[in-house]
DNA sequence: GCCGTTTTCGGCCCGACTGTTTTCAGTCG
């Protein structure tokens, strides 16, 4: 998907232009579509395709035509022109803390500076000094930046950012009177990865709460410290910002801090509409506080149905929820098994025994046991015999009466590179549940992936399409696959896809989802666990499910175990 | 450049914090 880097290049015009700084809105409505392409989620070229960038919000004719030219030539022609007028490396030092727009604009035009190197250069040659609204503080501050910058700072997965915000709650509780605490921010909406963590407090000794907050174990930097906002950076390098908000606007700033930051401006557009105005303090008709101590309150009183954090895009959620259509969003507690683990017969650390007892703990109501099979040698894959062995093991362990989750016979089966299955049909026909997935030869062309994929979900004993791009955050790409084409194929011959939990992987992602939901296609939420621990990792799966707008009832593994069969009978 | 229950022009979210300032600009979220 192109997405991510379109965004990039619009976030570049709209920075530069800011530099240029001739018209005041221009950046801004870049900074937007910016923001917007990278929330989409579904694959720009396909919307580019059916002629639907306009649909994007913030994207118009004019910044449609500029994605077009780039998705048909790798170019496009307004940043080129501006990059030839103002030759600055935007990426290297907006990235610097305290560094935007005007101050790239000012080290430039007054010392040409277009870089970090040459950026560094002009601190330790005392450049900086003496240009207006430069002081020594400011540079002290870009000097530090520049070696954060040097230090690969970068995005936090969901799952490692999770914890880190929990015992940080835990810390403040323990050590300071707190009457109300949350975690807010991209977090709080559950984005696959975050950028920093949110935490809001309502105390009677708001001091005591930054005290405790300031002297976290882990903190390696006090970034910032004031009545209402405080800022450390975690010896990891993460960010993380407190806030203490009063009693009277704790839903409101709740609401403000969860963002995302185009889903509250569309709000504050609709209020104003009304005649309001809304802000981290509340909504306010005139000097009167209409709504503010309740989140819920807000959304309440701009005519709105409650709208879920996963959902806060601003990608159709606020149209929905003034029609009261949002969707009843699937819970952790909705799941009743999972359909994808390993164990010690391929790569898996755990034994069959270990994997379902830790199963049963979670109180699923049935696995499936899914390994590798033989062509993937690295994985320990199984062959028919191992197979047709591991069959009888689970049918003495469904009948010795010692459990009482229901395992089932699978095989997350690969997919060879023509397309043909990694087992032979006499045994595929024995298991309960066929996953099929990609491991190897992923570069090859988008034409024969897609043909590849469809051509094995298109067999007649398949379930379910294991990780269906491929992608690990921060790590691979997708593959270059048309995914369109496979959900058709897959809807065709009633194959679920899989949305696989792991949090590396979290494929498929919420665009993904919502288009799947769009063509009817059934999803299953796996934890794809090589270990124990790894089967808790099914909220993960569920946090992304919900940021796909899905329900229920577009997921199998919601369903009971004869509904289960049904489905899998096909 | 985008957008529309104020719709094809004329607006465009809003406040905290910091540093460098004698009253405010820039950054950030």
């Amino acid at each position: 998907m192109k997405n991510r880097e379109i965004a990039r290049l619009l976030h570049e015009i709209s920075v530069l232009l800011e530099v240029e700084g001739k018209n005041k809105f221009k950046p801004r409505a870049f900074a937007r579509a910016a923001r917007s392409v990278e929330a989409l989620g579904e694959d720009i070229e396909a919307v580019a395709a059916r002629d639907a960038l306009t649909e994007i919000p913030g994207v118009g004719k004019s910044i449609a035509e500029q994605i077009q030219e780039y998705l048909a030539t790798g170019k496009m022609s307004t940043l080129e022109k501006l990059r030839q007028r103002i030759p600055v490396k935007v990426e290297e030092l907006e990235a610097i803390p305290g560094v935007g727009p005007k101050t790239i604009k000012l080290l430039y035009e007054s010392l040409k500076i277009t870089d970090l190197e040459s950026l560094e250069r002009a601190i330790n040659e005392g450049h900086l000094k003496g240009l207006r609204g430069i002081g020594p503080k400011t540079i002290t501050q870009i000097a530090e930046g520049i070696a954060l910058v040097r230090g690969v700072m970068s995005r936090t997965l969901l799952s490692e950012a999770l914890p880190i915000a929990d015992a940080i709650v835990e810390h403040l509780k323990s050590s300071a009177p707190v009457t109300r605490i949350d975690v807010a921010g991209s977090l709080r909406r559950r984005k696959e990865s975050v950028g920093d963590i949110d935490i809001l407090v309502l105390s009677e000794r708001p001091t005591d709460v930054t005290d405790a907050f300031v002297s976290y174990p882990d903190v390696s930097d006090v970034l910032l410290r004031g009545d209402t906002k405080t800022s450390i950076r975690l010896t990891n390098g993460l960010q993380v910002d407190l806030r203490l908000l009063p009693i009277e606007s704790y839903g409101a700033g709740l609401q403000y801090f969860t963002g995302s930051k185009d889903h509250n401006v569309h709000l504050r557009t609709i209020a104003q509409r009304a005649g309001m105005k809304l802000n981290e303090y509340g909504l306010f008709k005139g000097e009167e506080l209409v709504a503010g101590a309740e989140e819920s309150e807000i959304y309440q009183s701009l005519g709105l149905q409650f709208i879920p954090p996963e959902l806060r895009e601003d990608q159709g959620e606020i149209e929905a929820a003034k029609v009261g259509r949002l969707p009843s969003l699937v819970e952790l507690d909705d799941i009743r098994g999972d359909l994808h683990m390993h164990t010690d017969y391929s790569d898996g650390v755990n034994t069959l025994e270990e994997m379902v007892e830790a199963a049963e703990a979670l109180g699923h109501e049935y696995i499936c046991i899914a390994d590798h099979t033989k062509s993937l040698t690295v994985a320990k894959g199984m062959d028919e015999e191992q197979i047709l062995r591991r069959i009888d093991e689970i049918d003495d362990l469904n009948s010795s009466g010692r459990w009482h989750v229901r395992v089932l016979k699978g095989a997350e089966v690969d997919i060879l590179p023509d397309g043909t299955l990694d087992l032979e049909d006499d045994v595929l026909y024995q298991l309960d549940v066929v996953t099929v997935s990609v491991h190897s030869k992923m570069q090859m062309g988008r034409a024969t992936m897609t043909e590849r994929i469809i051509r094995a979900i298109e067999h007649k004993h398949v379930h379910i399409l294991g990780h269906p791009t491929g992608r690990k955050l921060f790590k691979r790409p997708a593959y270059d696959v048309d995914i369109e084409a496979i959900f058709e194929a897959a809807r065709g011959s009633g194959v679920a896809m899989e949305l696989n939990a792991y949090p590396e992987r979290l494929d498929l992602g919420a665009g993904h989802l919502r288009l799947a939901k769009r063509m009817g296609i059934r999803i299953a939420i796996n934890t794809d666990a090589h270990r124990t621990s790894e089967l808790h990792n099914m909220r993960f799966g569920v946090f992304q499910a919900r940021r796909g707008w899905l329900e229920a009832d577009d997921i199998i593994n919601t369903r009971s175990l004869d509904e289960l069969f049904r489905f899998l009978k096909k």
